[in-house]
DNA sequence: GTTAGTTCTGTTTTT
DNA sequence: CAGAACTAAC
């Protein structure tokens, strides 16, 4: 095993953090640290020592980062395999564990979980059931809210009243009908998931110590952006043993505005007496003047652990900014430079990213690599299971796996049209609701239904039947995949997406994304074990099938926000935007605590960059329509002039310019010459 | 039960 | 300006 060997060669921090495996341990990884290195030693090297693979767990927010740490690990312990250790995302965890023991808390096995779009339309339907016809809010700040109170671990009668009285007052009215409905339904929302299983700690003492017996080693990533719940359930968990090794940088903590709770990397050591803490500064990613403009602008925060980033590296070159004219002007910079400097520093497209604020500004950007012919892709903006296609037929495998399922039901039940339009649905709802039972037997009972045409009352028991079908169908889990297609097959779905869209382009991408679901089912099926259609509902729900951000940055220029760029690297990075009203967002420069979090979102696209750093930001830019003035960001001053360099179309940069405009000559000989 | 206008509103989004 | 969601008329 040579393990030790690996170990030998990391620096005494690194060192120190992987070989500490009792009491509670915080590791404050700066950016580029080499933190997941760190993390999946640490996790090898308990192994090593003789801890029981199934004893240590590490928990992690995202399926990406679960994943490369299993690989990491798995491929460090090679040989040694007696299993390997529980490396899951706190939802998926808390999920399995509820399928377990959610009987405890008097949920069904055979739970659903809800997405947004599915939280959205079940409050919807609150709505109308109250017959509360008020639309001076959105629905999706009183989800906002209600999300809120759940992270927060704050029961519904007790949200603290804050600014927006009427989204306040509203949600007060929703929370407890939400609740109540998502019970009836046998469902529970994301953040349920992490709430029940803390619950399921709280309440059952004896389930609580299983698991704590189960797992002596716990580790956590990203721990700054916990948010209350998660913090209670990581405390609970740990126990007495204290075993408990978070890692994480409370300067990258951007995610506030979700609920995580940066206050619990600060305070972990008030938290858990006798924490040892260790500082991770070395820098292995960028140059020196990018660290030192990244470190000179986090700074100025105050509520932070004091951390410098260095590293034993070259400075590099200073870090450019760019003032532009207007939003085309900016983007038209950053395609040209990019031409030129791949050609020049003899790069891949894929070396490149261009970091922004929000979604919506990639549009420019796109259109000028367009016309440079310059191949991207844009991370972010709808994802796949926000298309049309996959919440219809997810909610067809939604009903048939959870009869209980109304909402999905109700989605499915007249798409394609089937003649059960609203009118008739909601008199199957009033049957069901005045029995008591489930609208999927209300369907198979439509008869009995005075109010119902015959044709209609027909189509519903018809429809029920056929759900009946499926549900047996899918017993046999080897050929759920086939099963899913006659499904398809049966509804003409695929007709109904052809007349749906009148162009045959769009209906040729939806109907791709459509078999891409079901070849995704065949995968799912493959793949798993014991493959069931619930399993394979949650992979769904909690987006863990496999192609997702590789697939995403995988050819081309980088498109991305701040906050999906996080945990990436690009050896050259383009920060746009960089205004005043963006960064910070107008809505964000409130408050001081909000002001902070936006600085550190800088400070997470600043540290994305390996070699060469570009900052830009326009004097004028289109606004809802309207053109404006604006004024570069604040954060630029707090960049040191001696790491900065200042462009824009008067100024350009001089030696660099000639330099690119020989190499292209060169370029465009060497081409005529063949 | 479907469709074409009309009004409204604008971050970020790991699951 | 553009997309979504809601409303009013087929």
């Amino acid at each position: 095993m040579d393990i030790e060997r690996k170990i030998a060669r990391l620096n005494p921090r690194q060192k120190e953090a992987v070989l500490h495996t009792e009491g509670p341990l915080l590791i404050l990884a700066g950016a580029g640290s080499g933190k997941t290195r760190v993390i999946t030693m640490r996790a090898a090297y308990l192994l090593h020592r003789g801890a029981a693979p199934r004893s240590v767990l590490a928990v992690t927010f995202t399926n990406k980062a679960a994943r490369e740490m299993r690989e990491r690990v798995a491929a460090m312990v090679r040989g040694g395999g007696n299993g390997s250790p529980v490396i899951s995302t706190f939802h998926s965890l808390c999920l399995n564990i509820l399928r377990r023991e959610i009987e405890h808390l008097g949920f069904r096995k055979d739970f659903t979980v809800y997405d947004t779009g599915e939280q959205i339309s079940l409050l919807r339907n609150i709505l109308s059931d109250i017959r509360f016809h008020d639309k001076t809010f959105r629905i999706e700040s009183v989800l906002e809210r209600i999300s809120r109170s759940k992270n927060d671990c704050v029961p519904a009668a007790a949200m603290a009243s804050s600014d927006d009285d009427k989204i306040e007052e509203v949600t007060e009215r929703l929370y407890p009908r939400y609740h109540e409905a998502l019970r009836t339904l046998n469902a529970l929302d994301f953040d349920d998931l992490l709430l029940f299983a803390l619950k399921l700690f709280r309440e059952h003492p004896a389930v609580l110590q299983r698991y704590r017996e189960r797992f002596r080693y716990l580790m956590v990533d990203e721990y700054q952006d916990t948010n209350r719940v998660q913090y209670e359930f990581v405390g609970m968990l740990a126990g007495e043993r204290k075993n408990l090794c978070v890692v994480g940088d409370d300067d990258q903590s951007i995610y506030g505005w979700r609920g995580a709770h940066p206050g619990n990397i600060l305070d972990f050591e008030k938290d858990f007496p006798g924490t040892a803490v260790i500082r991770l500064e070395q820098n292995y990613r960028s140059t020196g003047h990018i660290l030192q403009a990244a470190n000179a602008v986090i700074k100025n925060n105050e509520k932070r652990m004091e951390k410098t980033l260095w590293t034993a590296g070259a400075p590099g070159p200073r870090v450019r900014i760019f003032r532009a004219a207007n939003a085309e002007d900016e983007a038209r910079w950053v395609a040209d430079r990019i031409s030129m400097i791949r050609l020049d520093r003899n790069l891949r497209w894929e070396d490149f990213a261009i970091i922004y604020r929000a979604n919506l500004f990639s549009r420019p950007f796109e259109e000028a690599l367009r016309k440079l012919r310059v191949p991207y892709s844009v991370v972010g903006g709808t994802s796949y299971f926000e298309n049309r296609e996959i919440k219809d037929l997810a909610a067809y495998l939604k009903i048939i796996s959870n009869s209980r399922d109304d909402l999905s039901l109700l989605r499915a039940a007249n798409v394609p049209k089937r003649g059960i339009g609203t009118t008739a649905l909601g008199r199957l709802s009033v049957f069901a609701r005045e029995r008591s039972i489930s609208l999927l037997e209300a369907f198979s009972r439509a008869r009995e239904i005075a109010e119902l045409g015959a044709k209609t009352a027909g189509s519903a028991e018809g429809f029920a039947g056929m759900i009946g079908r499926y549900q047996s169908a899918f017993q046999k889990r080897r050929v759920m995949a086939e099963t899913f297609a006659a499904l398809v097959e049966e509804i003409r779905y695929r007709d109904y997406i052809r007349e749906l869209y009148k162009t045959p382009e769009a209906a040729m991408r939806k109907i791709e994304n459509l078999d891409a679901f079901i070849s995704s089912l065949s995968g799912y099926a493959a793949e798993e074990a014991a493959p069931t259609l619930q399993g394979f509902l949650e992979t769904l729900a909690l987006s863990d099938f496999i192609e997702e951000k590789e697939e995403k940055t995988g050819s081309g220029v980088t498109l991305i926000s701040f906050h999906s760029a996080k945990g990436l690297e690009f050896p050259v990075v383009f920060i746009c935007g960089v205004e005043e009203d963006i960064l910070p967002h107008k809505k964000s420069s409130g408050t001081a605590d909000a002001v902070e979090e936006e600085r550190r979102l800088f400070y997470v696209g600043i540290t994305r960059a390996m070699k060469e750093l570009y900052m830009t930001y326009a004097g004028h830019r289109t606004k809802y329509g309207r053109q404006s003035a604006v004024n570069p960001s604040r954060f630029l001053d707090e960049i040191p002039d001696e790491a900065l360099k200042r462009l824009n179309n008067e100024a350009p940069d001089a030696e660099d310019e000639e330099r690119f405009a020989r190499k292209s000559l060169a370029h465009i000989k060497a081409m005529l010459g063949e």
